[in-house]
DNA sequence: CCCTCCCAAGAAAACGATTTACCAACAGCG
DNA sequence: CGCTGTTGGTAAATCGTTTTCTTGGGAGGG
């Protein structure tokens, strides 16, 4: 490996001058650098960051801590947002994937601090989640899609009551009167802000929430299926349902398959989520999307706000999702004129 | 910050002593390891990895450099293998998006010698992709999903050829005669091996390789649109199609819905990956599923391997996708009979 | 009892950069 | 000519570990 030193014997200077034309300082000889700078293509030379961050404390780097990458679209696209944002300003990112697991992620905050990280963007796992590590040494953390009890952190969220709001209240609209609601653990934000996007709807709508109709499921495909399926077999069957989020909407999609009814005649669906494939369902699905990829672009910057020098209080980054409104859920009188 | 003399100025010790209990050695007596250990406890000291990779030369990250999490389900699987693996070992990952930009990936592979990862796992963007400076610097290289021409490095590939044959072997055998082929950039090895196995199967069938029934798209949805449409519009058109991925098979989707035809009646349809809503489509889609978890876990094994001091020559791991047989793809036979 | 030998622990030198002192040379000025 | 202030550069300290080299003291053998 070739080092600085190397370098500076190679072009008859100091490792200070190298140091300095590498990180162009003004006070060196122009000619001087553009020799240096010669030199080092030369010899091929490359500065370990290593070192560098060693000595300057900083490390241009973030850890990006999620609960899974594979779960459908959203965190790979919060991933891809927090990355352009972060390639853009010259830091890259350590991926870390919690599985909702309270140890791995405590286990991978521990790295965070150890690798001495620039910043960290975590979504927690659970409201237990323990920042101390990163706060008390001084690491600034973004809060992204979940938030926890203790407002210390910055935190970018999707308006969820919003956007459970918007699914339930079209069903509403749409003159729905029995609409049941899927939604994920009320122990995790997402679970119960879209519950309570739900029952704002169903009361402003002049219906009342029917606790028959409202299931908590644990936001996976097996969930929602089994969810569905005690609501299909009741006796008073739902006629809408509002899914809060994408596997337990192909779960509940399973359930309605096999109890062989017809969408939106029999049951109207709307989900939390919009996916790739929602326009290739017959119907098709409709959705709220969720703006997961502004999502990471907003932490990022929050983030590098920090490592700009901002210390003021925490702020908190709101974004609203939107209905995109499809064949899954069509007015009923509509659904009358066809059947005639 | 707390550091090592702090620790072993509070334990009395030097901070070579403390360095050994750290890395448990075996040559420190037991009472003080343990008072030092309690210490350790008590001042919340962390070592730093940053100063342990640049005194020990290793760092104990590798870099993941691949195309786009964000492009379905496979990328984000193929993370998912790598990381399940890496974080067992103790390694973490960096995560290197390229977006087939050879200059970001270029910057990319500089990064990583720049951090001196311990190694790297990559999907090269294309043929021309530069590993020398990891080389030259003895960074180990796993190559995934994709080869290089210059076989110097390990590398895990999808048996590409005996996906596509096997996809287009289950339509010969339905008794479809016009099959069409939409695949990618025929530069890229999944490109043009699926095509090899494409024509394979056809020639094997007793049918011969029709250039007007094959299209050579992009790899992206509208860019298999845009095939599909074509292939659609034609004088003699294609009963059955086989389509190089998921996102062109999206694209052929929706291309096939626009002109009215139905599936397999009309056309009969298999694609090159499954996804989590085969099962949703109706009827539901024929596909080949690539083992994207387990190609990352090889992967990460390959790496493993080398770091713990395997020396020899390049390894080249063949993992095979299977084929799921669904609605879309009937046999011509059947549909006869549905029709009576 | 004395001399080796061994072993646990410490002192100090790395690792590869940045940065703080410090210094030589030179220009400007009276 | 001598004093001072500025420039452009160097030597050396530093970041927080690991590791080599040393050393002191205890055990064991003659």
């Amino acid at each position: 490996m070739t080092t600085i030193v190397d370098v500076a014997r190679a072009a008859g200077v100091s490792t200070a001058t190298v140091s300095r034309v590498l990180n162009n300082h003004p006070q060196v000889d122009p000619r001087l650098a553009a020799n240096v700078l010669q030199v080092i293509k030369d010899l091929g030379y490359r500065p370990s960051r290593v070192a560098r961050t060693l000595r300057t404390r900083q490390n241009r780097v973030w850890a990006l801590i999620i609960s899974d990458v594979r779960t459908g679209p959203f965190f790979a696209d919060v991933v891809r947002g927090v990355e352009d944002i972060a390639y853009g300003a010259g830091y890259s990112l350590f991926l870390c994937n919690t599985d909702e697991d309270a140890a791995k992620e405590a286990s991978y905050i521990e790295l965070a601090v150890a690798e001495n990280v620039g910043g960290v963007i975590l979504t927690p796992s659970g409201p237990r989640t323990d920042l101390s590590p990163l706060v008390n040494f001084g690491v600034p953390v973004v809060l992204a899609d979940r938030t926890l009890p203790s407002q210390s952190a910055d935190s970018v969220i999707v308006d969820n009551v919003s956007g459970a709001y918007q699914a339930v209240n079209h069903l509403v609209a749409g003159g729905y009167k029995r609409i049941a609601c899927v939604t994920g653990p009320l122990g995790t934000t997402t679970g119960s802000r879209r519950y309570v996007g739900y029952c704002k709807a169903i009361e402003e709508g002049g219906l009342t929430v029917d606790d028959t109709l409202v299931r908590v499921a644990d936001f996976r495909e097996p969930g929602g299926r089994l969810a569905m399926k005690e609501l299909l077999e009741q006796r008073e069957r739902p006629d809408a349902v509002f899914v809060a989020n994408h596997l337990m909407t192909i779960g509940a999609l399973q359930a309605i398959v096999e109890a062989k009814m017809t969408i939106p005649t029999d049951i109207a669906i709307v989900s939390f989520d919009d996916m790739s494939w929602s326009t290739l369902l017959r119907p098709t699905l409709t959705a709220v999307a969720q703006p997961a990829y502004d999502l990471g672009v907003e932490s990022a910057r929050l983030l590098l706000s920090r490592l700009e020098g901002y210390s003021g209080a925490a702020r908190m980054v709101t974004l609203s999702p939107t209905l995109h409104v499809r064949g899954s859920s069509v007015p009923k009188r509509r659904l009358a004129i066809r059947r005639a």
